[in-house]
DNA sequence: ATCTATTCAGACATAAAAGTCTTAAATAAT
DNA sequence: ATTATTTAAGACTTTTATGTCTGAATAGAT
């Protein structure tokens, strides 16, 4: 994975949301079983995620988390930059040069164009995306 | 930057070399100073692209780091995988799920084209493009 | 031969990421 | 009301990345 562990256990956990029923609360532990990833830290990325509205919460007994809207309408651009420092996809290949109008791209660095890529994909894509991207594994019966 | 200090310190140093005469040799402190990088980690950083024949070193007085070759002819994927882990760079966006013939790409992920845009662009561009784009700035007087 | 500047190798130190644990607060069921 | 279950918050531990230091090996200069 290009980014890291939790912003890799925040994706599939905000997926496993998405497939369940859009209203039921699901538990750290339930979640974090089914994916097998450490509930704690879950918890904790849970959180952050909750704090940035993209899922919400309940406590108490039958509590738990649920996605704050569809999965069409969470953007993975509004995803992963709560975890990741996604300013680092804006420099050159190899520096911290940030190129803008006034500090223009050399024409001979095609980096531009991939960095671009990069950020345009995760503000073109959603939840939703990533939902029939799983569901295209399990019908072709790939296994995990 | 997208990668690690390690990979941008010697990403720096290698053009440095490049910028040099192609035969004489730069120590390890010279190099630090006029990049502002830390010394003793840069001496560890060059000695792994040593290992992997990207610079050449001597010892003693009058030794230091050139490079193994011209700078044309040394590839950024060469250089970039020696102090990163480039399998993360094949892997799915939200995943571990490596795509091959056996596991294909959904049709619906276009994380696909990204990933091969990152590699691709590290395949297909050598320490000579980077040099080139430090020419450009250079040339417009672009304040670091 | 000796001195000195340098890489080489590896131990050590610090910072950040990843993961664990504990306790408190909230809430539904009993 | 009590209890069981769950999130919330933060301290703590472990692992990895980053950075520092020391001493030995090497080789040019004197
Ligand atoms: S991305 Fe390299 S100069 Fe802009
Ligand atoms: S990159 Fe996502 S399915 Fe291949």
């Amino acid at each position: 994975m290009i980014y890291s562990k939790a912003t890799e256990y925040a994706l599939n956990a905000l997926v496993y949301l998405a497939e369940q029923a859009p209203d039921d609360r699901n538990g750290v532990h339930q979640i974090a079983d089914a994916l097998d990833i450490p509930g704690h830290f879950l918890g904790k990325i849970l959180q952050d995620l909750r704090k940035e509205k993209i899922v919400e919460s309940s406590r108490g007994r039958s509590g738990g988390f649920r996605l704050a809207r569809a999965p069409a309408e969470i953007g993975l651009y509004d995803v992963v930059s709560v975890l990741e420092d996604l300013q680092r996809y804006e420099m050159c290949i190899f520096d911290e040069y940030e190129c803008t109008v006034d500090r223009p791209c050399s024409m001979v660095c095609e980096w531009n164009a991939v960095k671009n890529h990069i950020t345009g994909f995760l503000q073109n894509h959603s939840l939703a995306d990533l939902q029939m991207v799983r569901q295209f594994r399990a019908d072709l019966d790939i296994p995990k």
